[in-house]
DNA sequence: AAGATAAATAGAAACTATTTCTTTTTATAT
DNA sequence: ATATAAAAAGAAATAGTTTCTATTTATCTT
């Protein structure tokens, strides 16, 4: 595991470089979805010079090769990604901890059929994330912050 | 029409200024969700002074009222906001006119029994944004910017 | 109707997240 | 080993949003 990570890059014919691989290698270890910020302090551990906009950057060609998914949380405005599995579903967002779990309920026919019977519109995308707590926090009741 | 808005405001307990009745009166008139800088543009247009902040700040009470409902756009990272419709419901927003109607298909129940059987946690919000062309611009097949 | 008071606003300034720019470095193809 | 095109550093600019203080204003009380 870790090793991979290289070919994720290749099928992107994004070339294959130290902190592209660090960058995945720290948002495969974690469960959570991370802020540019925290994906920054991390790789300031490992590279002694890293800067924020090579961060910036990475996440943002990654999520657009769809190796990592970009998550909108509605308090802060900021998006946060992550990186997982590829056939099509949705987020269950822990509001404690912050991890992410992959749902793959998806109203998808309905919302297709509501819009063009009633609205006369096109669906093209749709975005769905749910909130809430997770088995661990749900059975600790402690929301961290 | 116009005159029942300072109603919302009362209920709200936030004071009838001439402002907060303008920012509702300008959003009230629209089909479209507006960004911040938007409704200042018009507030612009209807009073010699008024500040950036205040449209902030009332748009932000607004919204954690219920009057207002913040929308989250995918490409860019900042929250538009829209006023209608009491009960639970779920937006459509065109993408090239930025039209919003509402929807009322939601799987919030399946979602929960999914979160509940399979990760044994606990739902207590979900966003869900679909977008599209609506009727007339699926017609004239043009997308504005 | 007039005064008291707490909320709302202006305007400036601070802050934060994100992006852009130019130069240097580096991965990869030859 | 070299060429070249992509990636990164580091500084700086930009844009969106928030904070702060003094002033104004809506509403409550009498």
């Amino acid at each position: 595991m870790g090793e991979d990570l290289s070919v994720l890059l290749k099928n992107l014919n994004l070339k294959v470089t130290p902190k592209r691989l660090a960058i995945l290698d720290i948002l495969d270890a974690e469960m959570r979805y991370l802020g540019p910020d925290e994906v920054w302090q991390r790789m300031k551990a490992r590279f002694k010079s890293i800067g924020l906009p090579t961060v910036y950057r990475n996440l943002e060609e990654l999520a657009n090769g769809g190796v990592l998914i970009k998550i909108i949380h509605p308090d802060r405005k900021l998006y946060y990604y992550l990186c997982r599995n590829t056939d099509h579903h949705h987020h269950f967002i822990c509001i404690s901890c912050k991890k992410v779990e992959d749902l793959f309920f998806c109203g998808a026919s309905e919302i297709e059929r509501e819009v063009k019977n009633n609205l006369k519109g096109h669906v093209i995308s749709h975005l769905m994330q749910v909130y809430g707590l997770c088995e661990d926090c749900a059975a600790t009741k402690t929301i961290s912050t």
